[in-house]
DNA sequence: ATAGGGTTAG
């Protein structure tokens, strides 16, 4: 017998280890034998072997979609942390599908530049786009940054390489378009679709139809429906409601009946938005008590009254009554099986603002807080506001200061109207510096606030110089206006002066 | 991969 190698060493290890352990139950070892043999005599059917070990992109792909289609900004993170997440995967690498659903995330959570950063990273990847990717970019440079001159140059790029744009492609680029209030233009996209033999679809014709409505041609849109459907384009209940919400605006209540009335006719169902713009018209036009009779109409035809559905009925009793009575509205909410959301504690208390209930604010506030609703920047903003009209500064700075505060440049500039009418030039100018500092760019009303503020106080000097600044952002003919007339006024812009 | 409804500062 050879003695042991090092080479056998591993073996003697293993052999020791295997006495030392437990005896091994007999039985065991048959029943497994026996389940062996039955596999082995299995007609040699499922090939799911070929499935990889570590999740294929399809896999990544449906994950990422599913926190994508959880709505918030979070959701588009999380897809984006699972698209590194596969990057840095060796032998797994994401598809154009993958690099498609984080970017779209991205674009339709308003986050443009992040979306197009994923797209850069596809192509230096050196995965080749698809048109749904290029759909992406199109709507990245149509809709979010409104640069038709490249959303051109992609469509551009896709015909010469052999990506051809499809009706999605087309009808992202019109609706930016019509975004951008460039509604000729969209009709020379649509012409284009039609003449290279692509057809348009409810997607193509809505936001033109929107575009027409929003710019008061309501005509023009019931005829371009007309056209649609007379080439055998089915609308869709969004292009319905596309037109209540129109005809609810100028009070022609009685054609959106009528268009209710022929919906089944028509082939399409009134949904829980069709009914919203419908009572938010009513309440807008004073007819609360139809309004909330809709309600009932909506249950009857199986459609739930929502956030947004509460939120307008809310605003209509706060405009024919009083924030008081829309309070007892939102408090009892619950029992009717409706879950109030912060946008309807914030309209509430906005209406307590109108009505300078600054206390019943803060009480709102804390309530809210209570039943575990977040507050988002618009309620800070409004805490803010109260707090400021209270003579409570400290505390609104307070929690300014706060970890889960959330500040805009409404927030500040609320407070930065507030310290310059109650005379507070250092901290004025303070918050401006901080509001910088914290990455929130400034409006030409912050500027105008901050410059009559100092001018008001003889500061024309640091006026001036807050002007500059102003131009480091962009040229605002408003605070221009300010520094001029604050210079005039304080008699800075005299003949003696300019000379000087 | 594309279209629609609700609320802020004076």
């Amino acid at each position: 017998m050879p003695s042991p190698s090092h080479r056998a060493l591993p073996r003697l290890l293993l052999l020791r280890c295997l006495s030392s352990a437990p005896r091994r139950d007999h039985r065991f070892l048959l029943r497994f034998a026996a389940l062996a043999k039955e596999l082995s005599e299995r007609p040699q059917a499922p090939p799911p072997p070929s499935r990889p070990r570590s999740p294929h992109p399809y896999d990544y792909n449906r994950l990422m979609t599913a926190h994508a289609e959880s709505g918030d900004g979070a959701g588009a993170d999380r897809a984006l942390n699972l698209l590194d997440e596969m990057r840095g995967l060796l032998g797994r690498r994401p598809d154009a599908a993958c690099f498609t659903t984080a970017a779209a995330a991205l674009f339709s959570s308003s986050r443009p530049g992040a979306a197009l950063a994923v797209l850069d990273s596809m192509a230096s990847d050196g995965v080749t786009p698809d048109a749904a990717a290029c759909t992406v970019l199109v709507g990245v440079y149509a809709c979010s940054l409104h640069q038709f001159a490249a959303a051109y140059e992609v469509v551009r790029w896709m015909v010469a390489n052999g990506v051809a744009p499809d009706v999605v492609t087309y009808s992202t680029l019109i609706s930016g378009l019509c975004s951008a209030g460039q509604v000729a233009e969209a009709l020379g996209v649509l012409d284009l679709m039609l003449e290279v033999g692509c057809h348009p679809n409810a997607y193509t014709y809505t936001p033109i139809m929107h575009a027409y409505c929003t710019s008061g041609r309501i005509h023009e849109a019931k005829r371009l429906l007309n056209t649609m459907v007379a080439s055998g384009c089915a609308p869709s209940t969004v292009t319905y409601n596309v037109l209540v919400e129109a005809l609810c605006k100028v009070g022609s209540f009685n054609e959106v009946e009528a268009l209710l009335e022929e919906s089944s006719k028509k082939e399409w169902t009134p949904d829980a938005i069709t009914y919203s713009s419908y009572m938010n018209g009513l309440c807008k036009a004073g007819r609360i008590d139809k309004s909330f009779a809709l309600v009932d109409r909506m249950l009857s035809n199986g459609l739930h009254p929502n956030e947004v559905t509460l939120n307008i009925l809310l605003d209509g009793v706060c405009r024919s009554s009083t924030a008081w009575t829309a309070k007892r509205l939102l408090e009892s909410s619950a029992e009717f099986g409706w879950d109030a959301n912060v946008v309807n504690y914030n309209t509430v208390m906005t209406r307590l603002c109108d009505e300078r209930k600054w206390l019943g604010v803060i009480k709102l506030f804390a309530d809210m807080t209570k039943k575990g609703i977040v507050p988002n920047s618009w309620t800070f903003s409004i805490v803010v506001h109260s707090l400021c009209k209270l003579g409570k500064l400290r505390k609104a700075l307070c929690l300014l200061g706060s970890e889960d505060f959330v500040a805009t440049v409404v927030t500040y500039n609320t407070l930065i109207r507030h310290l310059s009418n109650t005379g507070k030039v250092n901290e004025v100018f303070f918050v401006l510096h901080q509001m910088i500092e914290e990455g929130i760019a400034p409006t030409d009303m912050t500027y105008v606030l901050v410059i009559d503020c100092l001018c008001r106080e003889k500061n024309f000097l640091v006026a001036v110089s807050c002007f500059y600044r102003s131009l480091e952002d962009s040229f605002f003919p408003s605070a221009f206006l300010s520094i001029v007339r604050g210079l005039i006024v304080g008699g800075k812009l005299g003949k003696d002066t300019v000379k000087a």
